[in-house]
RNA sequence: GGAGAGGUACCCGAGUGGCCAAAGGGGGCAGACUGUAAAUCUGCUGGCUCAGCCUACGGAGGUUCGAAUCCUCCUCUCUCCA
């Protein structure tokens, strides 16, 4: 394996990165695989509990494959050992255990996820079941004696909550220590992770150093922001892009993102080069094609070049006929109530939400508004469409009793 | 085991007897504008057979003409003491 010039290297593992714990010692771990011929074990796990991925787990998934372009290994841990256990305080709702079955069965989502982006070949996938389950009790504490109460309250995220009177369970401080043991089981160079993981990390550059390995080197990778800009990309905050969307979905997603977001996407999901992507931020490029650009990429990558490219014509036209959706109500009467209607057709939850929409002006009925919330539509037509708001279109007929 | 604090709408969070379908913020949705679904501004944001009615402030009872607000019990969470 030929590597490139390790300070070239470091430049490309060093982009977008936030925290690089043991600098130097990367740079002489880079050198001597140079040298030796061999590649880098790069450690990044992965919690099996969410079957759903978004794009703000691909942020970890690019940094690994920027690693395997400069010819080293990639450690895929996935932490099923850990995720049996369950995390009852978990923040706001009681997480639920997750079962054997549910994390094989998103361990494989994930992999198959992750091989969208990643090079199969110098992919390693491990479980850390494979060794957690044996361990003894005894093995466990002297685990657990190689840390601190103290050392552990000084975790970000512990020392908020204990300040805070909000619980912290026993086993949460466990974490750390299984994380930091998978580590000296594999031997990891470098562990990559989320800024909130960096905790986790440095415990295993200590544990790997009480057991005589050389430390890991420490690479954190930024929370990536959803869709709404401010809070970290989450499912149960609403504002993510999930993977496995439909490719129109994920495009209009992006498109929906604002200009400042799309640099940091661009950054922190694509390999394009800083230079380019410096162009968008200057406005050297004209953002809505930037932005047209990325939301293709990442449409792309997930879905193929020729859904990227329905995506990217699609966008902006009002659905085809052939696309908006079709209903078929049973009706009684020759009118029928047009919130009544759209709440039957699912373009509001509700009747009362319909009639606000219709007095909001976005409601049209076969392009003709509507602003009085009673009002009725004949059901005789072979078909009406209704159209609330700008993209929500259904086709209705009605079937006479 | 003892003492105390608390549980309000999608989320955070005000509200201590009527003016409370409940301030404010966030989120969401819509309208205007545009470069686009960005930014900005404005409006809406419990349900229904919608000028009315029904359901709602952890749960169940009670006091009262009237309760998110007062009382009793239950339940859950947190803190401190042992």
């Amino acid at each position: 394996m030929d590597f490139i010039n390790t300070k070239e290297q470091l430049e490309i593992i060093k982009q977008g990165a936030v925290d690089l714990i043991g600098e130097a010692e990367l740079l002489e771990k880079l050198a001597a695989s140079k040298k030796s011929g061999k590649p880098l074990r790069v450690k990044a796990g992965f919690d099996p509990t969410a079957p759903d991925l978004h794009l703000g787990h691909t942020v970890l998934i690019q940094k690994l494959k920027e690693f395997q372009d400069l010819g080293h290994h990639v450690l895929l841990l996935v932490g099923d050992f850990t995720a049996r256990i369950g995390d009852p305080t978990g923040k706001n709702e009681t997480r639920k255990s997750v079962t054997t079955e549910e994390i094989a069965r998103n361990s494989e989502t994930y992999k198959e996820q992750a091989f969208k982006i990643l090079d199969k070949g110098k992919t390693e996938v491990v479980f850390n079941s494979l060794w957690m389950d044996k361990m003894t009790a005894a093995e466990v504490v002297s685990l657990a004696a190689k840390h601190t109460v103290a050392r552990m309250l000084e975790r970000d995220d512990f020392s908020k909550r204990y300040k805070a009177g909000r619980p912290i369970a026993i086993h949460e401080f466990l974490y750390p220590l299984v994380q930091g043991y998978d580590s000296v089981v594999l031997s990891a160079d470098v562990e990559l992770g989320g800024t909130d993981q960096l905790f986790n990390l440095l415990v295993g550059r200590q544990l790997q150093k009480d057991s005589g390995q050389a430390s890991q080197v420490v690479l954190t990778m930024p929370l990536l922001e959803g869709t709404d800009g401010v809070q970290k990309m989450s499912k149960s905050l609403g504002n993510y892009i999930g993977i496995t969307e439909p490719a129109s979905e994920i495009f209009g997603k992006v498109m929906s993102i604002s200009d400042e977001m799309m640099v940091r996407y661009y950054t922190l999901l694509t390999d394009t080069p800083a230079v380019k992507v410096a162009d968008i931020k200057e406005g050297r490029v004209h953002p809505r094609d930037a932005k047209v650009e990325l939301a293709a990429l990442l449409v792309a990558r997930f879905c193929g070049e020729a859904e990227a490219e329905k995506a990217r014509e699609g966008f902006g036209k009002k659905p085809a006929q052939d696309e908006i959706e079709e209903f078929i109500l049973k009706v009684e009467n020759e009118t029928i109530g047009l919130a009544t209607v759209m709440k039957d057709t699912a373009l509001s939850s509700s009747t009362s939400g319909a009639m606000r929409l219709i007095e909001q002006g976005a409601v049209k009925v076969d392009g003709e508004k509507v602003t009085d919330k009673k009002a009725s539509i004949s059901t005789s037509p072979a078909s009406t469409l209704i159209q609330a708001g700008k993209r929500k279109f259904r086709r209705v007929s009605f079937d006479q009793e």
